[in-house]
DNA sequence: TCAGATGTGTTAACGCTGATATCGTGCAAG
DNA sequence: CTTGCACGATATCAGCGTTAACACATCTGA
């Protein structure tokens, strides 16, 4: 037999896969653990106290899942995975999730400073290849707001939010503003190979050639309509 | 005196400004409205009803704040203020937010629905000038999903994430992956109208905008620093 | 004018909740 | 052995949301 802490902490979060973090009594988690409510306090000093260490744990899982992803070659590609596997375990929990990321009253779980650690990790690779437009803080901080922000909504308004096209949308837009859009780059690379071309080419020919430049802006102006 | 219905709305309202919402008793309320206890049940039915109907007549502020902010011409620094004012409403009214954008329980505030219609009116006008690269209703779904994330993590974890970079970071993020980054635009212009110059350099048969060709040139001077 | 409907205030009570006090047990360490 | 301690059981408390029962005022329609 386990320990009375970890039975009370398992209960609670068998209950919470169930019901409302606020619609758990303290008397059911100690049925279901076979203690007795005195337990409860002596192990967490409150009920808030035991929420969350619930939801510490619950950050345990939360980063282990993370962690089980293996590491590609292209961190940007594995950001937008981490991005996946938190939506799935915030719609996989929602209790659990809600308890997690919008903590009640003043203790918070300290667990998402980890979260926001190994996030950071995972920002850092990305700048080490070059592909960051802001500080990996900023960074990271971005992209985790903007993930909860869309999990949240998703389990608060289901009818409204729970479309997985939103996460889909959000996520590349944050990160690929954050990470510098591959195919923007691309363009940009595109244009910089044209544009040295063609300053190469107009400055070797527009001394002999003028009529060249004419001739390109009466294409250019049929082009744009 | 207003009618008792009303009363009781403000006087939750006005403990909501200090306390949190679960920490409210309805006792207090009462005494505060200067009604009877049956009074709230007779109204509201429930004290689930009587926070939603709160959070209802919270987004009638947050609108009427919303639609205090005059339009300007430029329909995407307009998602900007929007987006700001709403961050300034959260961080201003916190319990009556969280009331609002998390909902315990089952009933859900209405008001979200005309919240997300005028943001969506919002989105549309960018629409109208062509500058909008996803379906309204998803635009104005991420969009709304973003800002709230953002408000959520900064209530819930201000040492972490009460910095307001994080807002403007996301924000220009979502809205210029959404409505098209102006620079991103520029820089794809760029490109097109250089791969189509450079293509009738070559071929000597398709001219091109003089005025554009020395636009890029210097951009592309400036652009590579 | 009267009768009833309607909205409102008062008191009291019910069951449940979180939290505490008190006491008894078993077990491991000295 | 006995001392200390972690754990379990019971009882109790104040506070909570909720409801019942009743009294009172105001307005409505005949």
């Amino acid at each position: 037999m386990a320990t009375a802490r970890e039975r009370i902490l398992t209960a609670t979060a068998e209950l919470l896969a169930t019901k409302d973090a606020l619609a758990i009594s303290t008397r059911a988690i100690c049925d279901r653990a076979g203690v007795g409510m005195p337990e409860i306090y002596r192990q967490f000093g409150d009920k808030q106290g035991l929420l969350t260490a619930v939801a510490d744990t619950g950050f345990e899982r939360f980063l282990a899942n993370k962690r089980r992803n293996p590491l590609t070659d292209d961190p940007v590609a594995d950001l937008r995975t981490a991005w996946d596997s938190h939506v799935a375990f915030a719609l996989g929990n929602p209790h659990l999730y809600r308890l997690m990321f919008t903590p009640t009253g003043e203790a918070k779980p300290q667990a998402i400073k980890e979260a926001q650690a190994l996030l950071l990790a995972a920002v850092r690779r990305c700048q080490d290849i070059g592909r960051l437009r802001r500080p990996p803080e900023l960074a990271a901080q971005s992209i985790l707001s903007a993930n909860v922000g869309v999990c949240l909504m998703a389990l608060s308004f289901p009818e409204l939010f729970g479309s997985l096209d939103i996460s889909q949308s959000v996520r590349d837009a944050v990160i690929g503003k954050v990470t510098g859009d591959e195919q923007e780059d691309a363009r940009i690379g595109t244009a910089t190979v044209l544009a040295q071309a063609l300053v190469g080419t107009l400055t070797a020919t527009a001394p002999a050639d003028p009529d060249a430049v004419d001739r390109l802006a009466r294409g250019q102006a049929r082009q744009a309509r």
